[in-house]
DNA sequence: GCTGCCTTTGACAACGTTGTCATCATTCAG
DNA sequence: CTGAATGATGACAACGTTGTCAAAGGCAGC
């Protein structure tokens, strides 16, 4: 590796400090900007500065400093390859980057015992607030951490046993509009393909479609409602499955974007893409170009990422006022599959 | 904000050396499992960290101990939401939390002002390592920085005026096979979409393009070579232009994702997507559900970033070997756009 | 010239931790 | 029974920085 012969420590405020012919204490000044330096010792401190290649040292500084911020926080995201999460990750980092905040990024993979050991981590390195997508059910551990100066926000999930701040979807009134959409186009006999019930969304939009259900006065068929769905094959099995009922579905809410697009491939397959109605939960990319396109109720990253960020930094910059949670809204896109009418 | 008023500040190694009825020295032992503690007094100690919810403070440590460690590592990229960074940092993220570092992970936006700042950002949080997805096209900065000793990998682009270990795609060969695909079809007449020139790899691509016309002895139209295209839209404006020509192409190669989908909605309005064949780099989501399916040549993000961090964390743990650059290859997966054959 | 006030500067301790070294008790070889 | 080696424990300084406070110098007003 080049340049490790001529390894060298980094110079500190002290090695400055000589080099200009000043104080540590002037030197510090200087770099965190402080008043009351004259103008010519500034600049030779600057100077100096520049010809040792001196970087200011911030975990030090966070250590000595009264606040003992560290300007940093993390995100415990579900995934961070997931296209929701990374959108959220993207907004976050933007408005923290202009604070001069850096985000430290972490995945669950879903994992509830993952979520422990990452706050643990972030803990250790004193973040200065947290954003949680949470996997497990219970956050009543997180009230010692805040009551030592975390402050916490949840996305996406609510908190159990625990009162924080939270920025949600409204995932139960999204699926009952989505479902209430095939109803109005003359669907009844409506399948429901939803993620783990462990997840607290998962149920949420399961809810919102029976609620819609019920409000039309539908009977729910059992036989219908398919609930831990793990991954894309799963979903198309389980859409050829339905298809190959007595009574098959005219309609089909598919609650989760990779649930969609394994629905899309057992219609496929089936040949049935243009006989059954499809509205799915979450936008899918290049949806638009598919034949038919995909009516969805699409989230909006970009607002969810914002409200976590501002509120997370309310709370830092000093806010006490009672936790709040956030619905951000979806909005329903109607693109031609949600929009097929059943055979008279 | 509830707690906010039992506010407590964080215990210390030195509360629960007190609470133990011990040193702070022994403490230290036990919080960082050095031998040569009796076993009744390890027991009290960690109970009495149990008791009062003490937190290490790595802050502190990293500062203290000789090796000036942090346990993070920094990831510049270009976009954090962009899929193929987000799985790369997915990967990388997975790796490094096996060894208990963290990630901090930011996006550039292809700005290069932005690159430095976060370098400095970066520095003065004293992260072990670097792994960067560069704008800029001048990393002889980054020699200050390595010298003080953080350890720094290129992912996606090569450093350029610096030598580093660099993990990148086969750009330029990837897109000859593709090109080559084409014309083993029987096209000649083969457009060329690419994103902005100056992104080194953008670059590369299309010297693969023209390395594949000229090995087959075609001349290069300088008319359907289209360099810079910004977004999705754009992509879409030129392929219809490219239409409008006298002599149209009979096949287009896109030269990354966005630029693909962009080819597929202006093929779709020009009701062309059947007897225009195309090839694109870089995977797209569901692109198999598209009438045609497209033909891509598909990066591997699990191993560039598997490959980013070992090589990375290789160099943390001492390697001094001479810098190295891998290269990770694409696959071409078929599809049916790439097979269409141009009429006779 | 003296007093009081303001501005600039620096000495020193402290943040929470760990490396170094000293101390003390115990064990074991001879 | 002595001397050396081993093991457990703790006192203290140091990591790089900043908060506190005091000193030094300049200047206005009397």
């Amino acid at each position: 590796m080049p340049d490790s012969l001529n390894a060298r420590p980094r110079p500190t405020i002290r090695d400055v400090a000589a080099l200009a012919g000043t104080s540590l204490k002037t030197v510090s000044r200087v770099v965190n900007g402080e008043s009351g330096v004259s103008d010519e010792l500034s600049v030779r401190v600057r100077s100096a500065i520049d010809r040792l290649g001196y970087r200011h040292n911030l975990t030090a500084s966070s250590l000595r400093r009264g606040d003992g911020k560290t300007r940093s926080v993390g995100m415990i995201a579900s995934n961070v390859a997931n296209p929701l999460d990374a959108a959220v990750h993207h907004t976050i980092e933007e408005i923290a980057s202009r604070r001069g905040v850096v985000v430290l990024a972490s995945s669950l993979d879903e994992d509830p015992a993952r979520e422990r050991q990452l706050v643990e981590a972030f803990a250790e390195r004193r973040v200065d607030g947290l954003i949680m997508m949470p996997a497990s059910h219970d956050h009543s551990y997180l009230v010692e951490e805040r009551r030592m100066g975390m402050s916490i926000v949840f996305v996406d999930r609510p908190p159990a046993f625990f009162d924080a701040d939270a920025v949600l979807v409204d995932n139960r009134d999204g699926t009952h509009r989505g479902v209430k959409h095939l109803m109005a186009h003359g669907h009844r006999r409506i399948a429901f393909l939803g993620d783990r019930r462990s997840i607290v969304t998962a149920a949420e939009r399961c809810r919102g479609y029976v609620d819609a259900l019920e409000a039309n006065g539908v009977f729910v068929e059992p036989d219908l409602v398919r609930q831990d769905i793990l991954d894309s094959e799963h979903a198309t099995a389980t859409t050829l499955d339905l298809l190959s009922l007595d009574e098959p579905p005219t309609a089909i809410f598919a609650a989760q974007n990779l649930v969609t697009i394994g629905v899309v491939r057992g219609l496929r397959a089936a040949g049935k893409h243009h006989d059954i109605a499809l509205v799915g939960f979450d936008d899918v990319p290049m949806s638009d170009l598919l034949d038919p396109a995909i009516t969805v109720l699409a989230q909006d990253p970009a607002a969810i990422g914002r409200q976590a960020a501002t509120t997370l930094f309310a709370r830092l910059d000093g806010d006490r006022s009672p936790t709040q949670t956030y619905i951000v809204p979806t909005a329903m896109i109607t693109r031609g599959s949600g929009e097929i009418r059943p055979p008279r």
